[in-house]
DNA sequence: TCTGGGGTCCTAGGACCC
DNA sequence: TCTGGGGTCCTAGGACCC
């Protein structure tokens, strides 16, 4: 299989063109920040003076993407804002919108069907491509039609995407990054030992901080250097699963398809608090967040059309230590009210000593509405059955705080 | 004032069924 | 009475990605 990887650099305001600038962050804080601009003013409206620094932001949140001028200060995606404006003070602060990343994106992977159907959604601004079946789509190694889609995204939304080319889909996501921003780069199997072995094995995609670590204690910090071990001593020392996977990746195989259709597995909205609560002390705050967080999961799920049987909460402590609870129920439900009933019950079984950061509502099992009815017709699985037991006497003692 | 929000997939133990 | 597997579902946590 052919494979294209293509990732497109997300909005930038021409106004703003080799300025440092980060997105991210909540959109209120930086919405005070910007708010004495005219009624009705949008981002590219506003003079340069006019945009809130880095310095003068104070919240909690962190950097969704950055200007490659601010990358140089050393800041980008995921850092802390609060540690991002020590960096780079002087970095200009936008806020996320992703209403409009959405529409952009919607309209790049529109022109990238037009041009070749068979393409994998990996998110808001990035995607796979088989172009196995794309008239002249091997000219120049695939070379050709990367330009012809690079200029059709860039005449239809202005923005600029970088597009790597290789056998198969890993090996194309690793050479996406070769050539950043608005790139094209080709790799060849030949190209195996020269330019994927040098590269870090954290470039895997899949290879993340933990893997990364063990690895390094291992003194495997290259690719290549993953690739010379045997898949036995991998497989020993990583698991049969990951091992073995570790041991193909290291060779540039990979037979995964490009997918082009797939269902949501579950549906959630969470939320960081501006400041850490209580679970007795702020209480009512508390529940009226998690109120407002089933509606909107339930808002989510009606929109879209599916229904869920598995209702869960997810927690932040004050640590950073996350705890989740769920439960499976016997019918489908996209419900608000039905949805807070569980999760509440959910909530009673999860230790609340500690000040909380966030709050989450998760609903998954989903099935699509009409489709749903006939699953929902089962017999109601054995943990049902029991859970339901369990509630019955455990109830009294927890009904007090949700 | 370190560390967002929305996802997927995997693992592992226990219950339960055959 | 004790000893088995295989398979599925449920739950909690964790790694990872965009």
């Amino acid at each position: 299989m052919d494979a294209f990887y293509a990732s497109v650099e997300l909005l930038r305001y021409p106004q703003l063109k080799g300025l440092p600038v980060v997105i991210g962050g909540g959109r209120r804080k930086v919405d005070e920040a910007i708010r004495d601009l005219p009624e009705g003013a949008t981002l590219a409206d506003i003079p340069i003076e006019a945009f809130p620094l880095l310095k003068d932001y104070a919240g909690r949140g962190v950097i969704t993407t950055a200007t490659y001028p601010a990358r140089q200060f050393g800041v980008g995606s995921a850092m802390g804002l609060m540690k991002a404006a020590k960096l780079c003070p002087q970095a200009i602060i936008l806020p996320v919108d992703f209403d409009e990343y959405r529409r952009f994106s919607r309209r790049f992977k529109q022109v990238i069907t037009e041009i070749a159907p068979v393409m994998e959604d990996r998110g808001v601004d990035e995607v796979y491509i088989d172009f196995t079946d794309v008239p002249g789509g091997q000219r120049e190694g695939g070379r050709v039609l990367a330009r012809l889609i690079q200029k059709a995204i860039f005449d239809a939304t202005g923005l600029t995407c970088s597009i790597g080319v290789a056998p198969n889909k890993l090996l194309a996501k690793m050479a996406s990054e070769f050539d950043k921003p608005n790139g094209i780069s080709v790799v060849f199997e030949d190209d195996l030992q020269s330019r994927i072995w040098p590269l870090p094995c954290r470039k895997v995609n899949g290879i993340g901080p933990k893997a990364d670590e063990k690895l390094q204690r291992h003194e495997i910090r290259t690719i290549g250097e993953l690739a010379a071990r045997d898949r036995e001593w991998l497989v020993a020392n990583f698991g049969k699963a990951s091992g073995a996977w570790m041991h193909e990746v290291a060779w540039g195989r990979d037979s995964r398809p490009v997918v082009t259709e797939s269902e949501p597995v579950s549906m959630s909205r969470e939320t960081t608090f501006d400041r850490d609560l209580q679970a007795v002390r702020d209480r009512a705050e508390l529940g009226a967040i998690f109120t407002h967080l089933c509606e909107k999961v339930a808002e989510d799920l009606q929109r879209k059309g599916y229904v869920g049987k598995t209702i869960g909460i997810k927690l932040r402590y004050d640590d950073f230590k996350i705890a989740t609870r769920d439960q499976t129920i016997d019918h489908f439900t996209a419900d608000a009210k039905a949805i807070r009933q569980i999760a509440g019950r959910c909530l009673k079984r999860v230790p609340l000593e500690r000040p909380l950061r966030l709050l989450g509502v998760r609903v998954g099992a989903l099935a699509k509405v009409g489709h749903a009815a006939t699953v929902a017709a089962d017999q109601p699985k054995a943990g049902s059955r029991r859970r339901v037991a369990e509630e019955a006497g455990s109830a009294a003692q927890t009904a007090s705080l949700f």
